[in-house]
DNA sequence: GTTAGCACTCTATGCCTATGAGTGCTAACG
DNA sequence: CGTTAGCACTCATAGGCATAGAGTGCTAAC
């Protein structure tokens, strides 16, 4: 369990490199010739079995190469060299994009996952917040036709949500202008997790109306508490990966990720550490259907407090110091455009992993991997 | 050219409703077998010659069935025999489903799409109008923190329009109010298409605070004119049919719906003739990447005139009579959740076609079928 | 500790053949 | 004359088999 030698190191960091760009077991006769170790072949697979031995490595079947296992992509990422900013990742395009989009929240943030969907070619997530940190600058009720009318609730960040009721019968201009009135004086300032339980009361006071506004309420506290929304960007996306090129594993994780839940508690799982970049490697998800992939999230805040992720989800195989510095990036562009003031825990936070892992010092702790005992304390669902 | 003699018809649609369910070619024995006719397999042998000649058959290759072609597919569509409410879709459900959602139109189709995508295992589609149509019923100007401010648009439909937007310097409580004065009274009742032209002018009268406005305006403006959007729902199913087992077709067809403006295209063209449901099959739609799919559509209705499509893309191979019910009768559901009066359209036009080529009466004329000439009118892009 | 060599394993590929479904044609039948 | 039986022919598919090639593990030499 101690570390790993320098030329184990090596070794490793070469097969992950190549089996990410390649999508191929990766032998030592490859190593060898693309990776200037200066050993030969024989040598190369003395450390290739070693590293198998000790789990840094799988071998599909006997007589192809080896691959990384969870445990290797893990080392690899916690030793990977942080941040100069991407090349790929032009910071004012999407600086542009995404304040284009800063409509309402919920727009930069599908905006970003879909930007993060492009630029890998794979999955774009993140997590819509529930919202319930949000409070309420603005209410108003818009009459229609007849009895009908929308509820219109503004959030201090600029999240605008709406809702189309029935009167019990068509109301006058007065009685809108008072129940408006009445709901606003009320209702400013409020969080909107504090809704479900004070709305009630105020219901009670309108009189005529109250079954009506009882229903608005309940609603929008429900959207508000539970609703913590996902989005997924790029679905198709996937199907452009080798892996994927077998219909039936790409249809097992597509339809893992409609089961909404089942994301969310992923993304909601993740950061079980803390803030700033994760990332969950194949069975680091708790998810059997997501063994061959892996997600990268990092969170953004808005000026609210209101917290969310945004990520990636491909293949293990991925290219993760590429993949990790655009969600970085990305979810720091998120950020700002929220308004918040830069906070940037996430930037911190790698260059600590940096430092760490890079010198080839302190070899004797874990570092922070989540390897370790994977799923011993949550059991899954038994499914497929 | 001329009609099908009662034979040949009852070979053809026992060809299509055979290959509909086993996605294999069927061949003459089959045929004899499953469908009694009371002839002999070579006899259907004769009639399928005949009918691949005529063009409603094809031959994958020369020891396979038969399966249908465009033609084949449209002359069965066009035979139906209409409408007794679809067992598998339990309409009351589906009133529910679409009234819990109606909180806004966007839900409401959003919904519809879904449900269409679930029900058939296929891709549920819906167009989201553009709602030039709509107007204006109320307008409010919700500062935030500082300049930021939020602006809310009301239309009459209940959809709700809403912009983040940033003032050149905080404004005091007196100029918000004034502007939402001003802007309210100038533009209630005015239909969001003349947005654009007239917005420009009001924005000048209000001084210092033009600038913003004219942005806005012209971002709402921007919107309703061009941004028909465009749902797409259920990718993953189809990849449970079997003809998209080959990932390399499924991707084209994904692919081609991600450009929106195709499906756009699609939506916008198919019901050239007029309104009501519509069925396009493999290469009446436009597009070679659609060449094995078809498209059924429905017009969805709301009080303000607003129209739009929903509908559902699958393989061609599709049980048309089942994915019929289903759209028209969702495509009703949604024109009731919107509180339209029902205008149906659809049914009236549904049972014409029915009595027209039912009882095999007028064989002269070609009925309203699209096949045709196709394509001459309209060049497509070059592409793949 | 490193390397060369070699036997071994296992997948992927190509070729062949057999199989069988399905057709088209011809000739006989009622 | 329409229908049917029979038969030869086509062609995609599946299975069997040998081959090639990549990669390993082991052993012995350096």
């Amino acid at each position: 369990m101690a570390g790993l030698d320098d030329r184990k190191r090596q070794v490793l960091r070469a097969i992950v490199d190549d089996y990410i760009h390649t999508a191929e077991p990766v032998g030592s006769r490859t190593v060898a010739r693309k990776y200037n170790l200066g050993v030969s072949p024989a040598t190369i697979r003395n450390e290739m079995a070693d590293l198998e031995f000790m789990g840094y490595l799988e071998q599909p079947h006997t007589s192809a190469g080896r691959i990384p296992s969870d445990k290797g992509y893990r080392f690899y990422v916690d030793t990977l060299v942080g941040s100069q900013a991407d090349p790929d990742l032009d910071q004012e395009g999407v600086r542009q994009v995404l304040a284009f989009k800063a409509q309402r929240m919920e727009g930069v943030v599908r905006q970003a996952a879909h930007l993060l969907g492009e630029a890998t070619e794979f999955l774009g997530v993140a997590s819509q917040p529930a919202g319930t940190e949000e409070s309420i600058v603005a209410l108003q009720v818009v009459p229609l036709r007849g009895p009908e009318a929308v509820i219109v609730l503004v959030a201090d960040t600029g999240s605008v949500r709406t809702k189309m009721i029935q009167f019990p019968h068509t109301p006058s201009a007065r009685d809108v202008e008072a129940i408006g009135q009445a709901l606003s004086q009320r209702l400013r300032g409020m969080r909107l997790g504090e809704l479900g339980s004070s709305g009630r009361e105020i219901a009670r006071e309108l009189g005529q109306f109250g079954v009506v506004l009882d229903q608005v309420l309940q609603l929008l506290g429900e959207r508000s508490s539970g609703g913590e929304r996902l989005l997924v960007d790029g679905t198709t996306n996937l199907l452009q990966q080798p892996e994927f090129q077998d219909v039936a594993k790409a249809k097992r994780v597509l339809h893992a990720l409609e089961r909404e839940e089942l994301l969310a508690e992923m993304l909601g799982d993740v950061p079980r550490g803390g803030q700033g970049l994760e990332v969950a490697i194949g069975r680091e998800m708790q998810l059997e259907e997501m063994a061959d992939c892996s997600l990268v999230t990092a969170v953004y805040a808005a000026p609210g407090g209101v917290l969310g992720r945004v990520g990636v989800l491909g293949p293990r195989r991925m290219d993760y110091r590429r993949v990790m510095r655009l969600v970085e990036g990305v979810a720091q562009a998120v950020t700002n455009a929220l308004g918040a003031e830069a906070q940037a825990p996430q930037l911190t936070r790698l260059e600590d992993t940096e430092l760490r892992a890079e010198p080839s010092a302190i070899p004797g702790r874990r570092g922070r991997r989540r390897g370790g005992e994977p799923r011993q304390n949550r059991e899954r669902p038994a499914g497929s």
